[in-house]
RNA sequence: GCCGGGGUGGCGGAACUGGCAGACGCGGCGGACUUAAAAUCCGCUGGAGCAAUCCUUGUGGGUUCGAGUCCCACUCCCGGCACCA
């Protein structure tokens, strides 16, 4: 009688067993090709629920099944542990952040473990540390070097909730905060900056990259990179040296019918210009917008609303004059600030001119235009009109024309403008890596030195609820020495964002114990890129994009030779609990530890892999995964429960069936080892089950002799362990295979021996299905009538008294009769 | 409004390049074992029909010998973006 399934025995035990034989620890002086497979560190937020495991699991599988493979495979595990949580729990309930985030890596840690993943725990890197976070300001003191990071006054986005400023990035698209959820509001500070648009165009290419288009396409509009063409409109207001507005606009061949200009209430240029008898009204209109939230402000609902502030412009292709506009409908912070109101090919320009009774003059004329009023903006194409030299011409070459034209005339330029901004980075709280910078009242900003670094987040730092960054009232912290004067000086107390840190932690994995740089260049140029990071979709334009532009960044200064991080990105879905995406407020979160302790770890990872795609993620099912348990329940009795051949087995009927066995097994890890390269996990397990299903036929039958047996179940076994790594283990030693199944090859398959001897060929009757034969899988298209003649009697029923008018053969498939 | 992705049994989901729709699992039904139940094992399980057979992949049309798969129109759901001139 064989002993139970007990994972709860068999699991921590082989854990401990791997770590104190430090299995899964990798290194470079290893030969075998490298494979680096990441799953975006988790943050630090407490624990771990289905949702990690979700990411991490299913990645931890293809990283054994890589390393099987015979490659080098490091999977690294770390934490990111900066951020707003930590800084709400020391508020809230007195806990320094540094101890709350060190109390829950503990824990996540111990959790982790229990996934049974190879990580290799002495590569861990943990972003709130000083011997981490020394480097993130050191990359910014790079980047600062290399003119890639500015300080500049810019209308930011505000959350009053967070108490802090968000980058575009972190602003939903209705205007509310990311991470709370409250409205943001604007407002007007002196940040720092990293200029991320300045690789706006490298970023626009994935050439030489494997990620999904879904992330490349929403990566491409977030850069939104348009092509058009800077026009310059005249002005001359006394006392103004500027003798030009220019706009952008990516429809030139409408200018002629500019009637009026725009600027955005922002504008510099909007209060030198705009005349006393406006100034009252103008005033009180840029007040207003300035109080506007972001939701109301880009709400296309509002109506377009402006004030005319008593100025007006040239339009230097027809001369004529047209006022000048604000209306925070145009943006400051794209193009130029300023558009021409082309009221007749523009819709928000074509309700904006009907409210103010502006003149909307025809330049492009629709198909059949017979000089009537518009009902609605016409944005399509057509043929000029009222464009003087440019009249009949199709709109399309217009466009080209009358940018050759302005450009000529030095009246305007082709450019690009991009939607992309650059990427603000500093942020009002205490807990994230301090900005290295030093006010100093006689030399301005002075960068840290390298060799004071890291400016060390003070530990005695008061946490009050005052919504303001505690190092900014702490006196050591904020005065110190001018590195370059030696005069008092006081210190940035804004800290970096904290995609910063996540910008560069899969380079730190490297080498994460060198003390003297950022990473090793030897380990670097050893591991990266990464051949495949995994991880939610939700970073899309965040993380994502901030580390290609950081790798290129850091690429440009000299310190990699690489271009992008990430070979190939994978995004799996979510886990969702009775039908909603799980969360503390609604209380239907999972946690896995309940069913670890049940089931067990190995069930729990098939189970996650079982249920749904992995790109598409679905719904935790607490009776679904029953199914799996008995899974392995089954597995258990069949791999250790006795086999006995039949007695009445005949060498011959034995190598029939031995043949059928070798064939199933070698398609069974065709099947397995192509569905683990796509990450296509359901269908991998669906492949295995069936063939324990068919392995419990034959051993039910003893249809084969014991050494075929045996071989079989070894490969069972190994096409199994990366899912299931603990039983896998366990049977493989009960099996009598020397320690560990971890270190084993991948069986390899055999296509000869895979081939099927028989297939069923369908025979069609008009399309319809009416008979299946069974015919040797080398049939040739000759042997067929004769076969078709003895085995298809109900199709040939059909077939009967009918005139055959044509005949489809696919070979191996089908056979179709077209008959009247 | 724009850009993606999707709609297949009671449920999660399979289906190569246009070729047997519903693999695998859950649930359900029936049976074995048991004093009984749980667990386990075996069988059946898209719908209608006694059956032959017919119907069936969101809806309507088309291409084809043949369509879940390709084309057109519509519809609903999910994700992203949303005054970007």
């Amino acid at each position: 009688m064989i002993d139970k399934y007990s994972p709860q025995e068999i699991e921590p035990k082989w854990r401990q067993r791997w770590e104190k034989d430090r299995l899964y620890e990798v290194s470079e002086d290893d030969p075998k090709p490298k494979y680096y497979a990441l799953t975006m560190f988790p943050y630090t937020s407490g624990d771990l629920h289905i949702g990690h495991w979700y990411a991490m699991a299913p990645s931890d599988v293809h990283a054994r099944f890589k390393r099987m493979q015979g490659y080098n495979v490091l999977h690294p595990m770390g934490f990111d542990a900066f951020g707003l949580p930590a800084e709400n729990a020391a508020i809230k309930r007195g806990i320094h952040p540094f101890t709350w985030t060190m109390q829950n890596v503990k824990n996540m840690r111990r959790q982790l473990r229990s996934i049974g993943a190879i990580y290799d725990w002495s590569r861990e890197v943990v972003s709130c540390l000083p011997e981490y976070y020394k480097w993130t300001e050191w990359f910014f003191l790079k980047l600062y070097e290399a003119g890639l990071a500015y300080r500049g006054k810019a209308p930011v986005n505000w959350c009053p909730q967070c108490q802090t400023v968000l980058a575009n990035e972190q602003v939903l698209g209705s205007g509310f905060c990311e991470r709370c959820g409250a409205a943001v509001i604007r407002r007007d500070l002196e940040q720092w900056f990293f200029r991320i648009t300045r690789y706006a165009d490298e970023l626009l290419s994935f050439d030489g990259i494997d990620w999904p288009e879904r992330i490349q396409i929403m990566q491409r509009n977030w850069i939104g990179r348009s092509e058009g063409t800077e026009i310059s409109f005249a002005i001359d207001h006394s006392g103004v040296p500027e003798k030009e507005i220019r706009v952008f606009t990516t429809r030139p061949d409408t200018t002629f019918g500019a009637t009026f200009m725009v600027f955005a209430p922002e504008h510099p240029l909007v209060s030198v210009l705009t005349t006393p008898d406006r100034k009252a009204e103008v005033d009180a209109y840029i007040d207003k917008s300035r109080h506007l939230s972001e939701i109301e402000r880009l709400s296309t609902e509002k109506e377009k609303d402006g004030v005319f502030i008593g100025a007006y412009c040239t339009n230097r292709l027809n001369g004529k004059k047209v006022p000048i506009w604000i209306a925070d409908y145009v943006l400051l912070s794209y193009g130029t600030g300023a558009v021409m109101g082309v009221p007749a090919h523009d819709e928000r320009d074509f309700l904006f001119a009907r409210k103010y009774g502006i003149p909307i003059p025809v330049v492009i004329a629709p198909p059949g235009w017979q000089g009537e009023a518009l009902a609605q903006a016409y944005i399509e194409e057509g043929t000029l009109v009222n464009s003087g030299q440019f009249n009949g011409l199709p709109s399309q070459q217009a466009l080209g024309a009358i940018s050759d034209f302005l450009e000529e005339k030095g009246w305007g330029k082709r450019t690009v403008s991009y939607r992309l901004r650059d990427w603000l980075i500093s942020r009002q709280r205490y807990w994230g890596a301090p900005i290295p910078m030093v006010y100093c009242a006689k030399c301005g900003i002075v960068p840290v030195p390298e060799k004071d670094l890291p400016v060390l987040l003070p530990e005695d730092a008061e946490f009050k609820p005052t919504g303001e960054s505690p190092l900014k009232y702490h006196e050591q912290f904020v005065n110190t020495t001018c590195p370059r004067c030696g005069g008092p000086g006081k210190r940035e107390t804004d800290t970096m964002d904290t995609f910063m840190c996540s910008s560069w932690y899969f380079l730190r994995y490297t080498s994460p114990n060198v003390d003297d740089a950022p990473f090793d260049n030897a380990k670097i140029k050893f591991w990266m890129p990464v051949d495949l990071y995994t991880g939610g979709a939700e970073h899309a334009v965040m993380h994502l994009l901030y580390s290609r532009f950081f790798i290129k960044a850091l690429r440009d200064i000299g310190l990699l030779d690489f271009d992008e991080p990430f070979t190939r990105l994978f995004n799996q879905g979510t886990i969702i609990a009775e039908k909603q995406k799980m969360s503390k407020s609604r209380g239907n979160v999972i946690t896995p530890d309940e069913y670890v302790n049940e089931l067990g770890a190995d069930t729990v990872r098939a189970y996650l892999m079982f249920l749904a795609p992995w790109e598409q993620g679905g719904e935790w099912n607490d009776s679904s995964i029953s199914g799996i348990s008995r899974w392995l329940n089954r597995i258990w009795q069949l791999v250790l429960d006795s086999y006995q051949p039949n007695k009445k087995l005949t060498p011959d009927n034995a190598e029939n069936a031995e043949r059928e066995l070798s064939r199933f097994t070698h398609q069974t890890i065709r099947r397995v080892t192509q569905d683990m390269e796509k990450l296509r996990f359901n269908t991998m397990l669906s492949a295995l089950m069936e063939f324990t299903n068919y392995l419990a036929t034959v051993k039910e039958a003893g249809a084969v002799a014991a050494p075929a047996w045996q071989e079989t179940i070894d490969i069972l076994l190994r096409l199994l362990a990366p899912t299931a790594p603990h039983i896998t283990e366990e049977l493989w030693q009960r099996t009598a295979h020397p320690y560990s199944i971890h270190n084993q090859p991948w069986p390899q398959w055999d296509e000869t021996l895979a081939r099927d001897e028989e297939i069923t060929l369908v025979v069609q009757v008009n399309g319809k299905l009416r008979d299946r034969i069974t015919v040797p899988a080398s049939v040739s298209e000759d042997e067929l009538p004769q076969l078709l003649q003895e085995k298809a009697a109900r199709a040939n029923a059909y077939l009967q008294g009918k005139k055959v008018l044509k005949r489809v053969y696919v070979p191996g498939r089908l056979i179709n009769f077209v008959v009247k």
